[in-house]
DNA sequence: CCTAACCTTGACGTGCGCGTTAGACTCTGG
DNA sequence: CCAGAGTCTAACGCGCACGTCAAGGTTAGG
């Protein structure tokens, strides 16, 4: 919880670029797990200071963010997650890499893959929330359950008080 | 995927009793981790036939699939999934174990208890929940995005064949 | 009774997702 | 220019959830 020092000033452009101490504050990873992502390719290799310092981005918290949602509350693994930021990616890869009059027939292999990544990703995502929606009606038929049940010996209490 | 035996007749019911191998076999899961299970205490120990030989019940079996449906497709921990066995096991200790004019209060208190594990698994339930309509929705945007830019591609290549 | 399939209990090995330590380098304020 | 907070890479360690032998005991069929 230590106040940290403000980064320096970004390269050129006035962007708020963050160190990874205060990214690893604001997103509840630790240092060692920032490196370890970009690592394995979860996150893309951050821009550095002269002294080789990582700089990130807003976008790079993001990032971080979405991938521990994704592990902790969904429980996907790294290389799962890998493979969905990297049909993310293809969206800036599409409209940044390539010209507009790049070869069409690869953009549009680029876009299907993408889809048919995606669409995997909706199916399992549809196959956990049934899951889910399966195990909560059962808790919530057991807690009826338990309520009847403590109403009985709310009854049974009663009627032990009055004899 | 060998055809395996038939279990002997269990010891004394008419029940059908299921080794180690079957369950695995049915279940998926491997006879290691049916053990480690049992180690756990995800698994109550399994009646045993007179040479130590594991004899399953098809509740045992069932219960083998929820934890398993926990595990991989809800991404709890062992340690998540025990909490939840235990809780439920609450039931069965209530009408089992502690006759009818067992003492109110402890009755009362083991379902306050079991009511209390029930809304946390809820509350994890849906906080998931949660996280995968959002996942879900983020994902259909992406791939109307994805059907738009495959138009304007079609576009192109109409026009590009028709110069 | 013998054999093949099945099971038993250890005990060590493995992949994942980081934690931790070490030793050196960098950056900022005074 | 120096101190101290912050960061770097490299490398070893660890807990979880099993996998994988190893060395034997059990069961059912012929």
């Amino acid at each position: 919880m230590s106040t940290r020092r403000p980064a320096a000033d970004p390269p050129s452009e006035a962007q708020a670029y963050l160190q990874i101490g205060e990214v690893a504050d604001r997103t509840g990873v630790t240092q060692r797990t920032l490196r370890f992502y970009e690592e394995k390719g979860l996150l893309k290799p951050p821009s550095r200071l002269d002294g080789g310092f990582r700089l990130y981005s807003e976008d790079d918290v993001q990032r971080v963010e979405r991938i521990k949602r994704l592990q902790t509350l969904l429980g996907f693994t790294l290389a799962d997650i890998k493979e969905m930021v990297e049909a993310e990616e293809i969206k800036t890869q599409i409209r940044a890499e390539y010209r507009v009059d790049a070869e069409i027939s690869e953009r549009r292999a680029k876009l299907a893959r993408a889809t048919e990544v995606t669409e995997r990703q909706v199916a399992m995502i549809d196959q956990k929330l049934a899951a889910l929606q399966d195990m909560k009606a059962h808790l919530e038929q057991k807690l009826a359950q338990y309520q009847g049940w403590m109403q009985q010996l709310d009854e049974k209490a009663a009627v032990g008080a009055r004899q």
